[in-house]
DNA sequence: ATTATATGTTACATAAAGTAACTAGATTAT
DNA sequence: ATAATCTAGTTACTTTATGTAACATATAAT
């Protein structure tokens, strides 16, 4: 008997988008390069602890690069790399679902 | 200042697809329905008790039904619905992302 | 020296996931 | 009748991930 498995490769995209607030994070980027306290505002639920965790993986993993630009005070920019930016016709179609299938609930 | 942010409908669809097993799982069942043992070999290192959650949520969301067949021993499948199927582009474009952006460790 | 600002870090608390043994209900074998 | 088997979970307990709030560091302006 043939026994159906996952691609490694998918389930390897998925210890990334199936973590909390990966997804939220690279779709904010999508937008252009962002910095920490932009994202913590984009993302008021999440804490500063797992968006520092977060940056550093996606970093590791080539997805995102830190500039660091020396002005008064400093500023440090997060922005997606040509590996990130990839990721937006999956994170376009995940929208798409949501948008055909997903309620709000009314206020 | 106009402040960037994130749809709430793309928000709450992160809320399922960022937590761990559920990429994986529904992809599997794209395949065609599973019962909880076939999802288990499939996705072996996911708990018994994960699976077991994951199958009662994304009921809750309307993504799976359990059909009960009163074999014996009893036969319970999980099949994904219309919303739930609606989500194959999506995991389609992680699909094809990860076979372009993921290099796998050599063995 | 004091203040201000951005970018984080740290210590501690709670929630989620992992592990391994166990249960329930319905056959089937002894 | 009792014991063994099978699927589909559950339970008690441990470990890991995330949340919270206070603190640290670097730079420059006052």
């Amino acid at each position: 008997m043939i026994k159906f498995s996952l691609c490694p490769r998918y389930e390897i995209a998925f210890e990334l988008l199936g973590k909390k607030w990966t997804g939220l994070i690279i779709r904010s980027l999508l937008d252009g390069p962002k910095r920490f306290s932009a994202l913590s505002e984009i993302i008021p639920h999440m804490s500063a602890k797992v968006l520092a965790d977060r940056f550093k993986e996606l970093e590791r993993l080539g997805i995102i690069v830190r500039n660091v630009y020396p002005e008064t005070p400093v500023r440090i920019e997060y922005c997606l790399t040509e590996k990130g930016k990839a990721l937006q016709p999956a994170l376009d179609e995940i929208q798409k679902w949501a948008e055909n299938w997903i309620t709000l609930d009314p206020p």
